[in-house]
DNA sequence: ACCTATTTTTCTGGGGGTTAGGTTTACCCG
DNA sequence: CGGGTAAACCTAACCCCCAGAAAAATAGGT
């Protein structure tokens, strides 16, 4: 049954984690710092110090703080060590951003992809193209590079071998080997809502609770689950995949090919929907641009003089994502759920009441009465961060500090 | 961050569990068929005998095998170690069932219960009077009595204490301390839907897989999630709770007050909803009870003659369940799916093709290809069974063979 | 200059855990 | 009555973690 068994090493490798999510949270700390944050005794601590300043990926720096007694050594992730890069491939762009190894920006690139050419080819030239810009803006060789994570609009899957799914590029079972020969640093490939989830676990409010959902909300929507600090991968990688779970069974038609998905009424293009149905003469129904239409809704509800239709429909929409929430909380059962991506940053703060309204009537028993709904106070490029340290992960795999390897990788 | 640090104590505790799990699957086992059947070491198996033979929870019982070569001791549950009690308080009656320590039935008595009658006195003085009338048939007095597990027809959760909701009885948030002074001996308390799937990871197709979703179709249904071999609680123990995930938003009212949750629609009142939308005037309509209900709709599918009304209800109600657990197969991405219940068991071979169809449809990627959809084969009493061993469990916590504590427990 | 108090860090021993590989054990069989 | 053989058992090596003692590195008093 279980063949791959944990071991005492396992113990170490979760130590070793541990510390270096302590390390990153606090950006700097000393030993006994990093005992108190991890719950590992001093000597524990030390140890697992040492290990990762032999390797380099921490760095002592002696200050004294002036007060009596020996002086700290204060330790921080030797940002030098080497760059990181996420990229992360979304429907409009590809965005390619290097990070020190302390996971801090260094440089970013932004390329538009055209929406409507989705062959592999086309694809992977993209990423090429976009790594080696972002490379050369960062003034790095490509022998800096530790690694590469690629997140992709679509469900990467290890079935036999990796194999990525994009429905609406029509990808099925596109196996991307011509990327790890164009990129020729270490790969994985994941997930964007896996990326954001990672991303929230290691910058966000993951740093206070290790059971919780990332529940992104922009085109699409989905959710990344981290259950006991790691992320919900399941059987083949492709857990968390709520934006298409039913909201409405036979109900509006969702661009995934099936009807009734929580993305078809929560996802931006259903909440312009939602209104044209409140109110199908109202102007904002026109916008074309959806960012342009959620920022526009937003301004609208923000306004002195309030907008009904607009305001029914955030009302609408609250409900809806509540109820889907509630599903979602009720299977789960995390401590908090965090909500991010750009239709969150809009209108976060208008839907939150209602939907934890919405939620707290929806979800059974008393699994919402101490559930934790909030705005993820990690902003910019999290698809990107999160990627990259998931590249990291593997790298401390490969260099043998950690033994929980990342599941997917080319 | 982490309160509670894993230390290799606990790697012992789950080998100890492994080589149990393994013995009960395989009821007789010499240490070499541990060592295949759990992976590890024969060394490491023959310690962790040692223990559990020092504990007296398993016995040797040498028997030369005809071969060359030294005989093999095999080795097995010592079934006279004690007794183990598991009860299902359903809506209509209380069964307790006696077990010896390998779990095989010795004894059970079944009680009704009025439906009408819920406050938690009748409850208590129910579940303790079967209790004690199980005892007495099977012959052993409270001393032999290891743990009891009492699984109760709601959400047992862990807020601040140990709480218990049942809708349906208005349980909004009952504390049974009562419960325990009544049974006087170490007491678990858990959904039914975890000490199925408790029983299905031991018992059942849990003994192939490790990550499986176990779901029950009966008047309620409801999910059971095991990852990595551990039932999923949650922060709360509320998790799993798929049977009123929403199916159709503003849908048919269900009797947890809500609208449009799966079990309006998969549970068997919901069935013969279907059937009254499908053909009004069709006799099976007006059955009263329940299970009558889906005896006769098996019986006129299994008929020589097909009954259109039956059939199209069949297919609707077989469209109804693939759509929802495409939901939960989206969401948790477990190895297989296991049908159980009694809707299951009439209806099972009926509705898996349909099912199964379906759920290829609408689950996202290749989530459902390598996926296993099937009925279990843990048949009578598997509330029971569940909750018994969730109680050995406990008791091998109690005697220090095993650090991984059962959380729900009075 | 020397000692003392103080705080951080390292060292050491004890308690566990797993495993590989050699020994012992207890049979069958010629 | 000695092989042959497979199961069960030691043993040593290596890995974890932690508590508590010891060392290190200062500031400040004498």
């Amino acid at each position: 049954m279980a063949v791959e068994r944990r071991t005492s090493r396992d113990i170490r490798s979760e130590s070793r984690l541990d510390v270096m999510h302590a390390l990153l949270s606090a950006e700097e700390a000393t030993r006994n710092d990093l005992a108190r944050a991890t719950g590992l005794s001093p000597a524990t601590v030390a140890t697992v110090v040492g290990d990762l300043l032999s390797e380099g990926i921490v760095t002592e720096s002696r200050l004294s703080a002036g007060r009596v007694g020996r002086p700290t050594t204060s330790l921080r992730i030797n940002a030098d060590r080497g760059r990181v890069v996420g990229i992360d491939v979304a429907e409009t762009y590809v965005r390619a951003i290097v990070f020190d190894a302390a996971l801090r920006e260094v440089a970013g690139v932004e390329t538009p992809r055209d929406e409507h050419e989705s062959s592999p080819e086309y694809v992977v030239e993209g990423i090429g193209r976009t790594f080696e810009a972002a490379l050369d803006r960062a003034g790095v060789g490509a022998e800096d590079v530790l690694g590469v994570g690629v997140a992709l609009p679509g469900i990467v899957q290890r079935a036999s071998g990796v194999v990525v799914v994009v429905p609406h590029w029509s990808w099925h079972s596109v196996e991307l080997d011509s990327l790890r020969d164009r990129i020729g640093v270490p790969l994985v490939l994941d997930n964007p809502l896996k990326a954001i989830a990672t991303a929230e676990l290691w910058f966000g409010t993951g740093r206070e609770s290790d059971s919780m959902v990332t529940v992104n909300l922009g085109t699409g929507v989905g959710a990344g689950i981290v259950l006991e600090g790691r992320i919900l991968r399941g059987a083949t990688n492709a857990a968390g995949e709520w934006g298409h779970s039913l909201l409405a069974i036979d109900g509006r038609r969702c661009r995934c090919g099936r009807q009734g998905c929580v993305e078809a009424y929560v996802g931006a293009p259903g909440i312009q929907q939602t209104l044209r149905e409140v109110a199908p003469e109202h102007p904002l129904c026109d916008l074309e641009m959806q960012q342009e239409f959620i920022q526009a809704l937003a301004a609208a509800s923000a306004a002195d003089t309030p907008d009904p239709a607009v305001e029914e429909t955030l009302a609408i929409t609250a409900r809806y994502l509540g109820s889907a929430l509630a599903d979602l909380v009720a299977v789960v059962n995390p401590e908090r759920v965090t909500l991010t991506g750009w239709t969150t940053w809009a209108l976060g703060d208008r839907l939150l009441p209602l939907t934890r309204a919405r939620l707290d009537e929806e979800a059974p028993g008393e699994s919402a009465a101490g559930l934790r709904l909030e705005i993820s106070t990690v902003r910019s490029n999290s698809v990107a961060t999160g990627v990259a340290m998931i590249a990291l992960e593997r790298f401390l795999g490969d260099v043998g500090l950690v033994t929980t390897r990342v599941p997917i990788a080319l």
